[in-house]
DNA sequence: TCCGAAAATGAGAATGACTATTGGTTTCAG
DNA sequence: CTGAAACCAATAGTCATTCTCATTTTCGGA
């Protein structure tokens, strides 16, 4: 609904946001920092109605097609579960390694952390099974699914 | 391409399932059961294209709508990765605990299992998470993404 | 600062995986 | 047998997402 801008984007984020973009021969616009810019107020995963309706700013056809590049440039991540809509946040590196619990009720997405020493653990058994593959293994995905507490 | 049974169901399985759909009012079918038959041969998630090429008896509305069935009913689990294909395999409880392999370049996924160990570690890691959020937990799902051996 | 080519934008049309509808067939209890 | 409930296959929608294209913005060079 509003048209400023929620969350503001400081100068070391531009700046790796505006090379990943470089990278790719892509411009960090003004309607890609304000996509930016809603993803990091919104603060969990959100889906792309979701996006247009925290910033009436943005067109729907734009919202897609920049979704689509800044994920190719790796600065967002997209999420995709067995809701209708596919869910956007900014990607790991840009923030912090983390989880997701899923509510298998209404689709909605939070994050959560594991602990270090878990964490290791679940590293080092995935290594080894990546190493027993032959897979080159670019990230792993931990998702809890359950019914959230607004659900329940 | 084949018009003959690829997997066989023995009894105990055959029955488990008859249960599992008997408790939402339906009947374990022929052509659901060609639909058990085509995945348990399968032995790793399908899309519905392959699923339709495994069996040609197959027509394609009756696959989806009775995938549909089968997953309400808990018999098989849809898994939906960001290729355009949602894919589906037997429901763990059918088969065993595992987790996906899933290949960013090609979508193919395969099963692996973590050793009980590390199992047991991200278990206790899970819940305890799942406790200080006030999350009812259905199910963990660990995917490690990378690249398979085919694609690299 | 001004200019033009290249890139980005936005409104709407098109795509395609999936779902609902329809009208007929099979199953099973009584 | 009989009839209702469940089933089936074909096909016509549905709708999130992607594509098109005319217009606007960006940005390095003059």
């Amino acid at each position: 609904m509003s048209t400023e801008p929620l969350a503001t984007i400081d100068t070391e984020l531009d700046e790796q946001i505006t090379n990943l973009l470089r990278r790719s021969d892509q411009r960090f616009t003004k309607g890609r920092r304000t996509l930016v810019e809603t993803l990091l107020a919104g603060g969990q995963p959100m889906t792309i109605p979701q996006v247009l309706e925290a910033d009436t700013r943005l067109a729907q056809s734009s919202a897609y097609r920049n979704l689509v590049v800044l994920e190719a440039a790796g600065v967002v991540t997209r999420i995709v579960t067995n809701d209708d809509f596919a869910r956007y946040e900014l990607a790991e590196h840009l923030t912090h390694h983390h989880h997701h619990l899923i509510c298998s009720s209404c689709g909605d997405i939070t994050d959560f952390a594991l602990d270090d020493q878990a964490e290791a653990g679940l590293d080092a058994a995935l290594h080894k099974i990546a190493a027993a593959t032959g897979f080159t293994v670019e990230a792993h995905r931990l998702d809890l699914v359950g019914v959230c507490s607004d659900c329940d």
